[in-house]
Order: C-alpha cells, then structure tokens, then sequence
DNA sequence: ATCCAGGAACTGT
DNA sequence: ACAGTTCATGGA
C-alpha cells in the first residue's frame, strides 16, 4: 500500500491505470445508494474502524485519492484503516496492465478498455454486506435492489448524522442474526430472501463464516464454500468473489446484466447463449472478473 | 397489461 | 445430471 499520512488527511497513490473519475462515476450510478454519498463530486463514506466510526470525506484525481477526516482529527491507527479501506474499496493492489494486455487484443474488450480506461472494480470490503447485496438483487431489477438495501440499512443499521445529513453503516451481521423472517419482510422482502440473509447473518455471527477463511482457500474452494450456503448458488457466490474476495477469475456468467452488455457490444438480435459466452470468454482467463465489470459499466451513461 | 429483472431452491424425471 | 416449477415484487 503506497500511501502517506498528513495527520490531518491521507493521501493514497495507486499505480498507473487509475481514473478516479470513472470510479466515481460507478459509485454515483444510483440515487438510492445509502452507504456512500456523492455531494458536489465530494464522496463521503461512513465506515466502522475499531470500535468507532469514521467519516471519510474522499477527492481523487488520476495520480491519487485524498481522504480527509471531517468529525476531526483522528487517532494514526484509525488513519491506518481508513487508507486500507480505500486501498481495498477501489481495487488498488491490482496491476492492470495484465488485463488491458489481453484485452487490447479481444474485439469485445478493446473498446471498453479505451472509454473506462483505468476503471477498477468497485468492491465491497464487507463479507456481509457483499452476500447480502447480492441476495437482494436476485432476480430483481437494480433500483428495487437499491431500494431494499436502503430500508434495510435505515431500519437496522447505524447512522451518523453530519452537517444536519445522514451516513449510514451497513447492518452488522449480529444484529440481524437477532431478527425473524417478518421483520424483512416488512421491507418487501420475500420469504426466501429473508430466510437466506438471516441464515448467513447467523452464520457470521457465529463466527461459521469469515472473509479471512474464505481468502485462505483457491478460487475453486472460495465458489465451493460459498455455494454450499443456503441462498447462495453459482452467480452470487461469484459475485461475492469478484467484489468482497478480490479473485479475478470470478466470472458470473448467468448474469442478465453481462448478457445485456454482450448484446449490446455485439449488436446481437437476442442474448448469447451460455456456451456462446464461453467461447468468447476464452481469451479472458484469470481476467473474467474485470471483463464483467467493464462490460456492466457498459450499461450505464 | 405484460414482460422481465445483476437467481436459487425445490421437485420430478 | 438435467429440465421444469415456484417464489414474489417492482420497473419499464
């Protein structure tokens, strides 16, 4: 992690093949977004450090990522984690040049790589918002997906208010480990959504299932782990891998929006099939996780 | 109104 | 292993 602390603010400086602009402009793609806010092109973002919160109010430009601290100065171990979680949130360990290497090359890539260049993949850090944003948007349209993570964080997760406007945290896993199959669905979530988030907060909460055991295993044993749980089939589990566990061989190939994106980009007059998306896959190993993203910023704008 | 949405479990063969 | 069915609700 290549990044220096000013006390006061830190500063993050990733390596080439960044563009601030076009993260952001990831980060901005839904109104209904309640764990991040864009204010005036200012992020800000609430995330919980050792036993306390804090506030990170973040610029860019394409050489770095500027995180300022607007609740006041805080403590060099919580400037620490902040500058780890940005460092993860935005990709930062990745080396890009391998994939626009092969994407140069790939007809379908080559154009996207040109208009997003230096985009990285927009994770989430957290396991259990990662599994549980994922459930959510099963088989829904994306802004009903945006609109149940909101009641949900607004019901059961913590909020700081700053400058008269709210910033929320995601839920904790313990606490909706706590709750029963009704209290979600008063949200308008279904049964079987319900019972799944609730059975994985459990989980967690437990201590069954954690981020830094998942991380110890391949890519094979991360899919296998995840797709054993109750609620998470093939496309979540490799969701889940490519945003929260970081792998980028994940490759959610039953995904509508990657299909949408193909059609597009090819000017198809219908969706590929699965075995079409293979065959043009395979040029994309040990890159499938950044094709997929690009082709979803594709969507949007 | 009708189709479909960043699927998964369940059921029957 | 594989295909069909059910869950459920909002957006376009």
């Amino acid at each position: 992690m290549n990044w220096a602390d000013h006390s006061a603010y830190i500063e993050l400086y990733p390596k080439e093949e960044f563009n601030y602009e076009e993260c952001l402009l990831f980060l901005g793609r839904s109104d209904l977004e309640v764990t991040h806010q864009i204010r005036d092109g200012i992020l800000y973002k609430l995330i919980k450090g050792d036993e306390e919160c804090l506030l990170l109010k973040i610029t860019g430009t394409s050489q770095s990522i500027k995180a300022e601290f607007p609740l006041g100065s805080c403590s060099a171990k919580a400037r620490q984690e902040a500058a780890k979680y940005i460092w993860e949130w935005f990709d930062l360990d990745r080396d890009l040049e391998g994939f626009y290497n092969i994407a140069r090359k790939d007809k379908i890539l080559q154009p996207l790589i040109q208009n997003y260049y230096g985009l990285r993949i927009m994770g989430i850090p957290n396991l259990f918002e990662a599994i549980t944003w994922a459930i959510m948007g099963q088989q829904i349209n994306l802004t009903f997906a945006y609109t149940l993570k909101k009641r949900f964080t607004e019901q059961f997760g913590e909020c700081l208010i700053f400058e008269g406007e709210p910033f929320w945290l995601f839920p904790e896993a313990e606490k909706i480990a706590a709750l029963r199959v009704e209290d979600l669905r008063m949200l308008q979530f279904t049964s079987r959504k319900a019972e799944y988030i609730i059975g994985i907060a459990k989980a967690m909460a437990a201590g069954e299932l954690t981020k830094e055991h998942l991380l110890q295993g391949s890519f094979e044993q991360m899919h296998s782990k995840l797709t054993a749980i109750r609620g998470i089939g093939s496309w979540t589990a490799d969701y889940v891998i490519m945003k929260c566990l970081r792998h980028p061989n994940a490759f959610p190939i039953a995904d509508v929006g990657l299909h949408n994106a193909l059609k597009l980009q090819l000017a198809l007059p219908s969706k590929p099939s699965l075995e079409e998306i293979r065959e043009m896959a395979m040029g994309w190993e040990g890159w499938q996780a950044y094709a997929v993203f690009y082709l979803w910023r594709s969507l949007y704008v």
